[in-house]
DNA sequence: AACTCAATTAAACGTTTGTTTGAATTGCTA
DNA sequence: TAGCAATTCAAACAAACGTTTAATTGAGTT
């Protein structure tokens, strides 16, 4: 009988259910959703093939687990260092990018994956184009986005609440493409750019959003 | 004997071509590449199974040929505008953003298709995970972006080509990933926002862009 | 009217997919 | 150690996929 939510697990129940999560994790985020075959994952966790149905019902509860997994610590996180803003001052506009921004380089830094591997599944899950998946990232996400849209108000009082909302998905956008195509760009750039590090990202992630959330004041 | 370009080609021989193209087309937006069965294409353009082999060889040349049909009068559209920016003046930022943008307004604007769903594949193109789509657009993107970095770097100067070639890469990600969810925008914020048109959509893009891509030059 | 060849059609092909089944195995408890 | 439930396993399942084949159609040419 499969295990659901809540039940006692015993020790050795739960070590392949979290190989399964961590190799599809990785398998996801290299190929996408759609690509990788239960096969492939439980060859590469070292499992049965029934394993994933067992654990967790059916691949698309998989995909939910493994998602709502990485998703929602971020969200949390985000959250957490929007309250900590100070609000007043002149930096106050690049701390609520900031607050956006770095809990998923976090993540990424520490956790036991690549950081690549981690920002590329991430960004999977912003910009999926799969019904599925956005119509599991937005039900989290309203609540961040809403805090967000109020902090960014608060900064720029000559924002109207529609623009802001826009501001906060042009955001969302560059941060989850550029994650995601940061290592293809010494290609697409035929050498010219190297980007040497996710931290240097960042910061000009930073730079650039923070003018572009206060833009339109001088106006 | 399949029909490879080049060839003369019937006029009734065309006819169930282009309606593959255009339903595709369609199709793909909605739904996705991997997601979209040659059958569901075959039966909504009233054409036989065989039809997508026939004409385009295999399912993966039909994409190609949706993608290039799409994206590369964009692209070109592009480079023409970029070359009629006057390089100095306090607005010449502003017009390279908008540059890059209004190609893909236009075209959604213009063509026979729904504006929204024109963007939707648009913007599947440009931020596709999919390595088969990614390694077709980026075949033709090189140019591009080498294009806007030069422009940009000319415009601001403090700018290096480093930081010049991710700013193209953060508005191109901000560009994409609006114009696929700017219609779910009304949802994610519970009705507080709703976007008019896209025509407001690109303005507050040109405007938040704009600030980003100056930016930097105070410090 | 006979021939030609591009276009269409129905049917089947071989794979791969997620899922299910029932037996075998494991690990803990009494 | 006996027993029971949780887990693993090999095998098979039905469905969907892209592709191929061979026969048929239909318009244009000689």
């Amino acid at each position: 009988m499969p295990i659901t939510e809540g039940e006692s697990i015993s020790a050795s129940a739960t070590a392949t259910k979290m190989r399964l999560l961590d190799v599809s994790g990785r398998l996801f985020a290299e190929s996408g959703f759609d690509s990788v075959s239960l096969r492939l994952i439980t060859e590469n966790a070292e499992a049965n093939l029934a394993a994933v149905n067992y654990h967790f019902g059916s691949k698309e509860e998989l995909i939910v687990a493994v998602v709502e997994k990485l998703v929602r610590p971020v969200n949390q996180r985000r959250l957490v260092l929007l309250k900590q803003i100070n609000l007043e001052g002149s930096a106050a506009c690049q701390s609520i990018v900031e607050a956006f921004i770095d809990p998923v380089i976090e993540a990424a830094s520490r956790g036991d994956e690549e950081d690549q591997r981690f920002c590329k599944l991430m960004s999977r899950c912003i910009a999926s184009r799969d019904e599925r998946i956005t119509s599991l990232v937005l039900r989290q996400f309203p609540e961040v986005l809403a805090k967000f849209v109020d902090a960014l108000r608060l900064v720029c009082p000559w924002i109207s609440s529609d623009v802001a909302h826009m501001r906060i998905m042009f955001m969302a956008g560059a941060v989850a493409h550029s994650l995601f195509h940061y290592d293809k760009l010494v290609i697409i750039s035929e050498g010219r750019c190297d980007i040497s590090s996710l931290d240097s990202l960042r910061d000009e992630l930073v730079q650039f959003l923070s003018a572009g959330m206060s833009a339109g004041i001088l106006k």
